[in-house]
DNA sequence: CTCGAATGTGAGGCATTCCTCATGTTTGTC
DNA sequence: GACAAACATGAGGAATGCCTCACATTCGAG
């Protein structure tokens, strides 16, 4: 456990300390140290994804990062506000990554030149960061990293759905979140299982592209009708 | 990390051991031992099933399961013997879950009796059992027992792939094998996503057959040149 | 240059954890 | 009942990891 330590807040007597963050650190200032805080997470994350969970010591981030343990500690009150920070920082990758993709001139297409392009953006940057891999698919150590990771799927899959709503209509909204759910999900495990198949990869992904199509293909515009699979009433229930 | 410590066998001098197992602990003789290692096992999953991986420490498992920790080590060498014992346990009871499944007379209907058979099958057990929740999903901090986990979807995808080499005959072999893999990591995925969000777990399985079906579909006994997608070379890259 | 604030360092304190071993208890056999 | 082998126990040794703190260094404004 990270934080059962106790409080220890002797602090030196005689002077009231102003400002003193609440529970965080030193926030940096200058320039020097802001590069610092990214070389530790940089380090944080190599650590991670090479040795392992077991193997990510402060020490080694110490090490890796070309620093200090008390530099980290300037920055970060412990051990798991630093793989928060890193967890942040990832998310917020992401984040802007579908940004950039939803804000492009993609959306003009039809849904699957979308989906087939989101997915290979996706997962190159996958195969790209590997900082990225590891808080993708490894960082569930700590029940708020997985349940972070869940709520970031969660934003994902809504953005999804809006898009959706605007390529798929017909289908109702209830049902148009759960689809977009399943395809975050799927293509999210498809990613880890391209990684871990590193030989098998890129057919991975270009299976996963044809799965998501034909699993779409029923709720596309006028087949609803046509196909025994319509918009029905599942994914809503309690 | 679990072994690195100095060996240390020191042993009395004086009379040669003559058993003695090489690596592992004394082997349990008598029933009370036996149901005590069962007890451990079950403690272990418990501990890492519900306190996660930081408090499965040896006291806690030894504490869950009304023993003491010279109990643990009188069977186990080390920490990471518990676990690896823990995953062989569930990893044969799947390979016994399977035996089951593809013994029975099921394997007499048509495919897509068979996979939704399997799927609830496998379903039932994943939502039932919290130890082979544990095994399944979260026991994969060390690179070995990962590897382990992959190997025993190969395995399991390997039994599949003779099935479909049943059911589904005019696919080649390669292709037949990925196929079983990608249905055997798109199933297993989405049971971890069924237990990630109970509300909608029954909706996830139900889709997750439906999935697998439109997938397997165009590979059908004489669909394959009626659509676009039939036997083809993919998944045998390198 | 001067000086205060910001920043950087790492040995060591404290807690935690794995694992051992001397001792005590139970079981099965004669 | 007597005895040996198997089994059970938990305090403590040894290692390791998180984090602190006193001190050193660098930065930037005047």
């Amino acid at each position: 456990m990270f934080v059962n330590r106790k409080p220890r807040r002797s602090k030196k007597s005689g002077s009231a300390p102003p400002p003193e963050p609440p529970v965080g650190r030193r926030v940096p200032t200058q320039e020097r140290s802001r590069q610092r805080v990214e070389r530790i997470l940089d380090a944080a994350a190599q650590v991670f994804a090479s040795e392992g969970h077991e193997a990510a010591t402060m020490e080694a981030i110490a090490a890796r990062a070309e620093t200090s343990i008390g530099s980290i500690y300037q920055f970060f009150p412990n051990k798991a506000a630093v793989f928060d920070a890193l967890v942040r920082r990832y998310h917020d990758g992401i984040r802007t990554f579908f940004d950039a993709l939803l804000a492009g001139p993609l959306l003009e297409g039809p849904w699957e030149t979308i989906l087939d392009a989101g997915i290979d953006a996706i997962a190159t940057l996958h195969e790209t960061d590997a900082g990225f891999r590891a808080v993708w698919g490894g960082l569930h150590f700590t029940k708020k990293m997985l349940d972070e990771g869940d709520a970031l799927n969660r934003e994902i899959a809504d953005r999804i759905a809006v898009v959706f709503g605007q390529k798929l209509p017909g289908v109702p909204p209830r049902r148009r979140a759960f689809l977009a759910m399943m395809v975050v999900e799927l293509v999210g495990a498809m990613l880890l299982l391209a990684a871990r198949r590193p030989e098998q990869g890129r057919a991975v992904m270009t299976e996963t592209k044809a799965v998501v199509r034909l699993y779409l293909a029923p709720y596309a515009q006028g087949a609803a009708e046509l196909s025994g699979r319509g918009p029905s009433k599942l994914g809503s229930r309690s």
